[in-house]
DNA sequence: TCCATTTGACCCTG
DNA sequence: CAGGGTCAAATGGA
């Protein structure tokens, strides 16, 4: 509320002295009460998030919170168990509306069996080919990083090896192919997509199949999880996002496919922002002094 | 040398 | 037949 009278006060101060503002002057003090508005706007966003998730601290499910302040939009995932906390921290009030979301979905088809290999063409080497069909399939859409190599594909706490990418139509950005690092070492079916939105090339669609049965981490690799010769690859693909940028990810994948591997289908709208930014703001949430 | 990525070709699905 | 998913050789980095 303070943030919300604060950028009341910018608006009176801006409409008593607009007739002689500069252009400079003005574009700095609108960009101030954008601002102001925006951050407490994300904020009551947090709140309201964290408190209609409770339900979620029940499951064993990340949380997804997407919010956005004006032009400025910002992802969150919380993990369930530090809801509560955040929850309890930021001393959770007024009523908003959530935009946590999940979507049932149909999971797959049957995968004909064997999927007979085939001679290709003109090549002579049969190839076994499966699609479509590993099962549950989960879609996500998840925030880019706005520094460094923005090109990375989020994290979510597991090694991806990149086998393919492909322009799709339509489609600004090209979609990547992976698949589970250790998919050899440990027969691990997981899977996933990754394509940059057209309208914000800032967003990932992260589309996983399969659920991973190496349950090898990247970013907290288990040495009891491996095999005692088996090699805990270093990343592939992981940006770190979570850690790093103080994002408390859950391992999704173990979220969404690890209790049961049900074909249920989560689709989160994710708009963003720079990431380090929703580390300040989410773990700045119970010292912060109301400035902005 | 090993491993991940790139990339063009293959081929499955609708 | 077009589009999309996968394969695998080539390539490059550690």
């Amino acid at each position: 509320m303070s943030m919300v009278f604060h950028g009341l006060i910018l608006v009176k101060e801006l409409e008593s002295s607009l007739p002689e503002k500069s252009p400079e002057s003005l574009s700095a003090s609108l960009d101030e009460i954008a601002k102001t508005f925006g951050d407490a706007n994300e904020r009551l966003k947090i709140l309201l998030a964290i408190k209609n998730s409770e339900t979620a601290l029940n499951q064993s499910k990340p949380v997804m919170i997407a919010h956005a302040s004006g032009s400025d939009q910002m992802l969150m995932q919380i993990e369930p168990s530090l809801m509560q906390e955040y929850w309890l921290r930021c001393g959770g009030s007024t009523s908003y509306q959530t935009q946590l979301m999940t979507v049932d979905g149909g999971g797959g088809r049957n995968l004909t069996a064997g999927e007979e290999s085939r001679a290709g063409g003109g090549s002579s080497t049969p190839r076994q080919r499966r699609r479509k069909d590993e099962g549950e399939e989960q879609t996500v859409l998840v925030a880019a990083l706005r520094t460094g190599n923005t090109d990375l594909p989020p994290d979510d706490n597991h090694t991806w090896r990149k086998y393919g990418q492909k322009e799709i139509l339509g489609s600004r950005y090209p979609r990547a192919y992976y698949r589970c690092t250790h998919q050899k070492l440990y027969n691990c079916p997981a899977k996933k997509q990754v394509q940059r939105l057209n309208d914000d090339p800032y967003t990932f669609r992260v589309t996983y199949r399969g659920s991973h049965t190496c349950h090898i981490y990247s970013t907290a690799p288990t040495a009891s999880a491996a095999a005692p010769t088996a090699p805990v690859s270093s990343t592939t693909v992981t940006t770190s996002h979570s850690v790093d940028n103080g994002l408390a990810v859950l391992d999704m994948d173990d979220a969404m496919f690890g209790s049961g591997g049900i074909g249920t289908n989560m689709d989160f709208i994710f708009p963003l922002n720079d990431p380090h930014e929703h580390h300040h703001h989410r773990f700045r949430l119970d010292d912060d002094d109301g400035d902005k």
